[in-house]
DNA sequence: GTTAGCGTACTCGGATACCGGTTGTCCGAGTGGCAAAGG
DNA sequence: CCTTTGCCACTCGGACAACCGGTATCCGAGTACGCTAAC
């Protein structure tokens, strides 16, 4: 079980745009040349950002794009669910109806299954934990434990303007 | 994001083992008859199974695969852990260091990243869950909820002996 | 009748193909800015 | 000097290809059972 590694990406992203701040666009070639990713890649990855509404895009010159709410309002499983989906990781199939089991009936009103209930109910807790983690948390945590971060990432992008 | 298909019918069939038996030895074609599941590919996971030392497997006639230890002793972490492997879904790759930010240079004793640890955190809540979770829990909610289910299972499997 | 030996059928186990999805790339549509020309 | 108009460069956006890991399959190694035949 694998995340997409555009996620992280993403948050990264996220987290210079709001340093930029909100009110500036960011074409998605400097995004990706501070890290150095592929930039067409990460546009793509961006564009999903923009199609859940955490992100604004501006085309045409002086575009790119921009927070399109502020970072206290933005969490981890916001992200997550922008770039990697919503779905469950584990998908019940209900293999229990199936063959010998159910004889191939599945029941009118069928019980829920209890395996299917144990992994959701720990997903949920994951997704609870990622619900709780807004990127204003990690920018203070950033901020404290690595106060020059948010003017170098400044300087760089204004250098590179 | 997806977990192995893998990891349900591992479930599964555990569970069916444990119904059955504790003594009793099944081969993986019967296992994989009771669900209509290709055999082959059951075999591959109950495979896995076995060298995380949660199934001990017989080879030969009467042969097949049997619990190694009580199912209050196993947790759907073990299982998973078994099929889908002990790494974790999100994976840093400390981009943060990569091209402007850091000057490409990784400083000598990093700080933890603060967006791995946010889901560091949530992916601990999640195994946390599915380590709470053991298959003896799984079989008595089945047998409370679907109390015809074990005798069932051993029909099937005393008849197609 | 007993026992030793052999063959067979059945099992797991790992090596080998296949396929869908993530990863990565490309080109087109649209837009704002700049420059030049005209009033 | 100011306004208008046309061009150009830059951006996002979605369509297209490539690679990788999960999915699926197959054949070989080993073992217990049962049959046969000799004693």
């Amino acid at each position: 079980m694998r995340m997409n590694e555009g996620v992280e990406w993403a948050v990264h992203s996220c987290l210079n745009l709001a340093w930029l701040g909100e009110d500036r666009a960011v074409p998605a070639a400097r995004l990706a040349a501070f890290y150095e990713l592929p930039a067409a890649y990460l546009n793509k990855q961006l564009q999903a950002l923009t199609r859940a509404g955490i992100l604004t895009s501006v085309p045409g010159p002086k575009g790119g794009f921009r927070l399109a709410r502020p970072i206290a309002k933005i969490t981890l499983m916001d992200v997550v669910a922008a770039i990697d989906g919503e779905e469950e990781a584990f998908r019940c199939t209900e293999i229990r109806f199936r063959g010998g089991s159910g004889g191939g009936r599945t029941p009118a009103n069928p019980k829920p299954c209890t395996v299917a209930s144990g992994f959701r109910k720990a997903e949920m807790a994951w997704r609870r934990e990622l619900a709780a983690r807004t990127l204003a948390d990690i920018t203070s945590e950033v901020e404290r434990t690595n106060p020059g971060a948010p003017d170098r990432v400044r300087r760089w992008f204004d250098d590179n303007r």
